[in-house]
DNA sequence: AGGCTGTCAGCAAACGTTTTCAGCGCGAAG
DNA sequence: CTTCGCGCTGAAAACGTTTGCTGACAGCCT
């Protein structure tokens, strides 16, 4: 069992120090309510002669409140993440709240974490396609407040994500008919999230509108750099690379641009890559990747601002807000070559 | 204010329809204590017909204890922060003890966060060089268990860390000495953290020893792989590049790469670089990253156990925990081409 | 039968706050 | 001189647990 906790001045020794009761103390050091010039005085002075703060423990219990918000994610690698993470605390920090950010890593057992985070918050944003199926309805049901985030939108869910469809239909139609491109593969696994079965939605519609056929299958990858290149190296090695590859995030995309690099071949002459997000090192490369470009910042902000207005006014009626997405486009498509 | 939080059942509530006290309730959730057969039924009947889990509030309360570890980063993007707060992670889960992360964003208010965050853990990581001069001392003083990770050693402060300097020195003596490159430049932020400085220290120390004269002054860049791209524009824009490229981690070494590919040059023919970390992308270029591999697991995993201890018996000595680090000679540097 | 031991269960005190309610003193209004 | 209202303060009841202590009761041994 844990040691106690930090064992700082309380209350009552406050008051008894500084002569008045605890009610008292608790207003002062909360500056609300009506208390004289020179009482106030008093128990200022008390109050940082012990350094004193009060306790969360107790606090939290009499306000019946955490004061925390909570967000479960796959894993918290990379610049999407980070971004969609640092965009929640901003909105959370703004109303006094906490953040507990729970990364399930993929793990069999989350299911224990998750209820386990979700008793330590006042309510909870979860990414879809990482938790089992019912365990978010479960939580709902239990009276937890929560927000979906980035996922395939349910009943009685509120839902914040972002336009993949559309777009990425248009980047895939954009490599097929502005370019030409015959074989077009498209690189991430549409099983892995619903972000990614959506992109791959776009993806297969772009190729029946351009009347260009059925796709060649996902190369089902997942999404750091390291899957990109390794993807590539793959592909050639079991024949003649695609043409273009449409990758599911910018990070696998500059993988694959690296391999490709690597092997002494040109982007986007011998084979074009386009990604997904517009993380910084999108607008770096040579040839610029071409990609969309995704609010991943407000996505989180949204997210922690719908959720805690599902804390603050109980009733909720289903919320599917999309953010909207750009198609961004740079060199590693083929734009800007002679062709 | 926040609204209240989830109204379940109480151990009251569960007592009554059981027709037993609450300390028997109490008992049998926990599976502590002597109980009979009979009466643990009843209970765990009633138990489960309403689904009912002790809040977290209450017990927290009377166990003076918040169940909870807190970790703060300057931010949580990239590899190694991932990997080390996974390490951590799994030994905080392992002690039943939730984790907070605190990614303080570089933010000038951070100091209030902190505080904050302190105010609801049993115990902080710190990452060294993250935090204001005096804040950690303070809080240490207050009686709040701390361990520094990856910092300058302080007094009575005990820290985690690997092994920056000596293998700084090898990796910097193995481009000068063996492979006898003249302009050698180090490409990272001496100031920027501990283990920045360490390795700028290293790389300094490894050129007076091999007889090679003052170095030129550190390159300044963050450490994602847009800067060290950005890094090498800017320094093939201002003359010559130097020969080698030592940088502070694998990251910007691959954006370093990329950089150098995309002007047409090869690594390591034309610029050789190396890197520092071992992520999983190191071994993939077709020159494969010349590294160091550090346990950053581990290192996550012995900080989360200094602290528990910490908390546990709570004094504690002065504890400079290093662990080892060791260098990966792949082909970036220049080895395994024919000379 | 009387004492002893051991099992089981409940009472009540803590834990450190917030918040409601009532009371007090005092000046102003009637 | 009452009465009212207002500003200030304190007592005490929550909030939901854990846990030390006490007592009832049963069985067993002398």
């Amino acid at each position: 069992m844990a040691r106690r906790v930090r064992r700082g001045a309380t209350l009552q020794e406050i008051a008894q120090e500084a002569g008045v009761s605890v009610a008292t103390v608790s207003r002062v050091a909360r500056g609300i309510g009506q208390v004289s010039d020179d009482t106030r005085r008093r128990v200022l002075a008390a109050i940082d002669r012990h350094d004193f703060r009060p306790s969360r423990l107790g606090r939290a219990l009499a306000e019946r409140s955490h004061g925390a918000l909570g967000i479960v994610f796959p894993g918290l690698s990379g610049p999407y993440y980070s971004e969609v993470i640092s965009g929640f605390e901003e909105e959370a920090v703004h109303a006094e709240m906490a953040v507990i950010i729970l990364g399930t890593h993929l793990l069999r057992e989350s299911g224990e974490l998750v209820r386990d985070t979700a008793a330590r918050v006042d309510g909870l944003a979860v990414m879809g396609g990482v938790l089992a199926d019912g365990l978010v309805e479960r939580l709902r049901d239990r009276g937890d407040p929560i927000v979906q985030l980035a996922g395939r939108p349910r009943a009685g869910l509120p839902t914040v994500r972002t336009e993949n469809v559309a777009v990425f239909d248009r980047l895939t139609r954009h490599l097929l008919s502005d370019h030409g491109y015959e074989r077009v593969r498209f690189l991430g696994d549409p099983d892995a999230s619903p972000d990614a079965a959506y992109r791959w939605q776009g993806f297969a519609q772009a190729h029946r509108h351009a009347g260009a056929g059925e796709p060649a299958g996902p190369v089902r990858i997942g999404l750091m750099q390291s899957d990109g290149y390794i993807a590539v190296s793959r592909l050639q090695a079991a024949g003649p690379l695609p043409r273009a590859l449409a990758c599911a995030n910018d990070e696998t995309a500059i993988g694959a641009v690296l391999a490709l690099l690597d092997m002494g071949l040109r982007v986007p002459q011998d084979v074009a890559v386009t990604g997904f997000d517009d993380i910084p090192m999108a607008g770096l490369p040579a040839s610029g990747l071409t990609t969309v470009h995704q609010p991943m910042r407000e996505l989180g902000m949204e997210t922690a601002r719908l959720l805690l207005r599902q804390i603050e006014n109980d009733t909720q009626g289903a919320v599917d807000r999309v953010l909207e997405t750009q198609l961004v486009i740079r060199g590693s498509c083929g734009c800007g070559i002679p062709a």
